[in-house]
DNA sequence: TACGATACACCTGTATACAAAATACAGAAT
DNA sequence: ATTCTGTATTTTGTATACAGGTGTATCGTA
């Protein structure tokens, strides 16, 4: 954490776009441990940038609850439980079943084109095994798809809760034995959606999250472990 | 709008905070109309502060989506459809759902308790026909009731959503013929927690959040026909 | 009159400067 | 030894300065 250097200068995002993605990313992932306080001065000669727009990335990262503010002592990278999980499993799997009659529906033969397309990288990375690349293409397939529902508010609800498991579910899905069979569901829920078969189509995403959660559950407790010795 | 003086220094909260507020209720009042552009200089002027604090509170309310940021154009006051009322609804009817059955578990007599001392108070409010605090009085009885559930996250989506459609339900409120009515409802609504009467207590939920519903929906477009002419 | 180039004003993005509060620390008094 | 106190240091909170980009008005030319 030494060097926390921005990616190359993108020139069309402003730097606190670029500071709030990299401490957000740094905070997700565990670099920046729950607990530890982020003094200003400190970070922003890390990222080779002044104190303004690092202030307003805090900003945001306050608004999404990734780090607390305490009056005159700055900010503090929030900690997290297994509670936290259950209660973001519980939000997810109540708004996406709200999403898949929208979805059934709405679904049209370029939306499943596109989700095809999108399995059939994903088919790629799982056989070559690509650990990286897996787990954010595997989002945003869920994403795609919740995508169709129109709904927008509730996805944005969905994705926001995400954010805060990303790195467990991260891990989940590096370690999970079932990973293929798990693949080979969203195959499954593609070709219900294209048959408009509601039923089998709500009965596998809600076993599919369910998994999505167990699986969270126990990196998250791993991590626990790691952290106590 | 020209004279947007912030209210009496605090001194404990930072402006950037007290800024940030004043923006919210603004945009949520309708104060500060959709498609307004927020020029910082401008803004920090009226409120006689810099553009620093205030650009943070902006960042915060881009979080919030009540703003939306364009790349070196600043932000601009987001609109907003009768869609995402409906689907502000879907949200929360669904997740306050998840919460009635943990509501009814947890509850203690000390909780029945404060519940029925706000009821009280809303009681005086509604026989004054006090529609100014009636609203957010309200609004802190169901804050109640659901923390209860001690569902913190649920909450936060919940309370978080609502906040778009404050300006609407605070109407809807003062208008509604049968607002003593539903305030009986408060009534009943603790009654069945206390008798722990899941069943009754789901159903008159969701019948209170439904017309919650439509009431928020006639405001809306009473404030389009207002706004078209 | 229509079109295009140039100049200018405005505004955002970022850095830096300054003020005030909190903390850490050293030394004195008990 | 302990506690209190005054001071130095650190860090946050806010203001201001400056650079660069965007839109617009003006003017010249066809």
């Amino acid at each position: 954490m030494n060097n926390m250097s921005l990616p190359p200068s993108t020139e069309s995002k402003p730097i606190r776009e670029i500071a709030y993605d990299t401490l957000k990313k740094a905070i997700i992932t565990g670099e920046i441990p729950a607990g530890t306080r982020i003094v200003e001065t400190d970070y922003a000669d890390r990222m080779h940038i002044s104190r303004t727009p690092l202030r307003e990335a805090l900003r945001k990262l306050e608004r999404d609850g990734l780090v607390e503010y305490v009056l005159r002592r700055g900010v503090v990278v929030r900690a997290f439980t297994i509670a936290d999980v259950n209660e973001i499993y519980t939000i997810r799997n109540a708004l996406e079943m709200l999403t898949l009659p929208h979805i059934i529906e709405n679904a049209t033969p370029a939306d499943i084109a596109e989700l095809r397309q999108m399995l059939a990288e994903l088919d790629v990375l799982d056989a070559a095994g690509d650990i990286e690349k897996l787990s954010p293409a595997a989002r945003a397939f869920h994403s795609r798809l919740t995508s169709i529902s129109g709904q927008r508010r509730i996805l944005r609800v969905i994705e926001g809760q995400d954010e805060y498991i990303r790195r467990f579910s991260a891990v989940a899905i590096a370690k999970e034995d079932r990973r293929s069979a798990a693949h080979q569901e969203h195959h499954l829920l593609v070709d219900y959606v294209e048959n408009k078969d509601l039923a089998s189509f709500t009965a596998l995403m809600e076993k599919h999250i369910e998994r999505s959660k167990e699986t969270c559950l126990m990196a998250l407790k791993e991590s626990k472990l790691a952290q106590n010795g």
